[in-house]
RNA sequence: GGAGAGAUGGCAGAGUGGUUUAAUGCACACGCCUGGAAAGCGUGCAUACCCAAAAGGUAUCGGGGGUUCGAAUCCCCCUCUCUCCGCCA
């Protein structure tokens, strides 16, 4: 959420910078500004009111306290007459703010100023470029061969269970699954110094409307009932992605400034509707409806924000560095930035079977757009409330890492080679029929 | 799922319709005192909004609704916590 105070003062600032991002949400700007206007006079007129009551109601005690019944009752009868202006102005000052209120959780957060204004994704630049595609004396096979070649995942069994767009991993597959979900951790909380969480994979809708999915998304997640109390449906969503659980862990608290900064780093499945979305790349592993992510998520200063998630940044790479990846970081230009997003850079690791580059880690500084919406402050030493810096990178997604490792690092006779930093966790160094 | 008890500020804890402007204690900050410290004394110490600022005002005692001139206090609904019972990995 934006500060109604900054669109109140800067109106053009912030029309300008939301139009940036061409979604045409700066065409709002103006109604917010008259609804806000309405609502302040509305509140300022129902406060005087309400001064006024209280005063008359701590005279009415004193006059009943003299036994003056008269002058209370006649005291009384006035105030019965007040009460009912008072009640019919509350709520309109509420439906003002309502209203409002509903309009600034739909509007985006204002791109930060070093992020390059373009349309789509064809105009991210390409801020550096890491290893090189790999070469094959062969033609290399697309993982969706790999896995049916090597039975690391069952795509036929996983639909008759599921559906389309769920994984059944098997034998090698699992496992790898598994190892590459340990390694990580054990990168992020050990060389990194992220706390590692592991949240609940159901959350509240206060959740999602707290990192900025809700309510505009609000059909790309899946909501769940507990048994057949249909009327419960909507009260828990599986989580999307770990931001949505971690970055609330302190929602509605205030941070000590010394608790400063947080690292947090987390497992779950993630579980996306995707609607819209179908029949779009949706055969293999690269689009689908649950796949499992180790998130990064930083509470910081707001001095540091930017700062962090450079490092945040340096923390992702280091995953396909020391899998051997080649990846190149781009940054979004303001029209491919997401909703609560001030900057972000993606990682797109190279998928030498699909010919292309896959993004398997984006990471983002909210600024105080999503601790605005979760009322997460922090004190500092001088006693004041400041909102914090909110950012959340994948460390990395796995289902598309899988694909890229596994396309990279195959061999001409059918193999797939595991990269020395994953062999522990994997326990051997290479998957073969 | 059943029965009972609860939810008040950073913490503890009083407050059952009107000097409560939420007492008091602890913690915390600052000052006095001291050679220095402790103790003692004094002052301050929730959040948000309205107001250009100041002064002031409004709201908030788990959440929502109601009764009343007036609600932490009375009534209704909900949520959560604790104790016991049942079921369960």
């Amino acid at each position: 959420m934006l500060d109604i105070k900054l669109i109140r003062d800067q109106p053009d600032f912030a029309r300008e910078r939301l139009a940036t991002r061409g979604t045409g949400d700066e065409a709002c700007i103006d109604e917010l500004l008259k609804l806000d206007e309405q609502r302040r006079k509305l509140l300022a007129e129902v406060e005087t009111l309400k001064a006024r009551r209280n005063r008359a109601s701590k005279e009415i005690g004193a006059l009943m306290g003299q036994k003056k019944t008269a002058e209370a009752e006649a005291k009384k009868a006035e105030m019965r007459e007040l009460g009912d202006r008072i009640a019919a102005l509350d709520k309109q000052a509420l439906e003002a703010g309502a209203a409002q209120d509903q309009l600034m959780l739909r509007l985006p957060n204002l791109p930060h100023e070093s992020v390059k204004i373009g349309k789509t994704a064809a105009d991210n630049p390409v801020v550096r470029v890491h290893g090189k595609k790999a070469v094959f004396a062969f033609k290399p096979k697309s993982h969706v061969e790999l896995c049916e070649s090597l039975k690391l995942v069952d795509f036929a069994r996983a639909t008759k269970l599921s559906g389309s767009g769920f994984l059944l991993y098997t034998n090698w597959g699992a496992r790898l699954e598994r190892a590459l979900i340990q390694m990580l951790l054990d990168l992020h909380t050990g060389e990194h110094g992220y706390t590692e969480v592991s949240p609940p994979f159901v959350v509240g809708p206060q959740c999602l409307e707290g990192v900025g999915q809700f309510p505009k998304f609000k059909d790309q997640y899946y909501g769940v009932v507990e048994g057949d109390k249909t009327a419960e449906m909507g009260k828990l969503y599986l989580v999307p992605t770990a931001e949505t659980p971690v970055a609330n862990i302190h929602r509605e608290e205030i941070l000590k400034e010394s608790q400063l900064p947080v690292y947090y780093c987390a497992y779950t499945p993630c579980f996306r509707g995707e609607a819209g979305a179908a029949g779009v790349g949706t055969r293999g592993m690269i689009r689908v409806h649950q796949f499992d992510k180790v998130e990064l998520i930083k509470i910081v200063k707001p001095e540091h924000g930017y700062d962090e998630l450079e490092k945040m940044v340096a923390n992702a790479e280091k995953v396909l560095q020391l899998l051997g990846l080649h990846y190149r970081v781009v940054l979004l230009c303001t029209g491919d930035l997401g909703f609560a997003s001030a900057k972000t850079y993606d990682l797109e690791v190279w998928a030498p079977g699909q010919g292309s580059y896959l993004e398997v880690s984006s990471c983002s500084n909210c600024e105080n757009f999503q601790a605005r919406r979760m009322n997460l402050r922090f004190k500092t030493e001088a006693g004041e409330n400041k909102f914090p810096h909110l950012l959340n990178g994948s460390g990395t997604a796995l289902a598309r890492l899988f694909v890229a490792l596994i396309e990279t690092h195959q061999q001409a006779d059918g193999s797939v080679l595991i990269p020395a930093a994953l062999q522990p966790y994997f326990k051997a160094d290479r998957i073969h029929v």
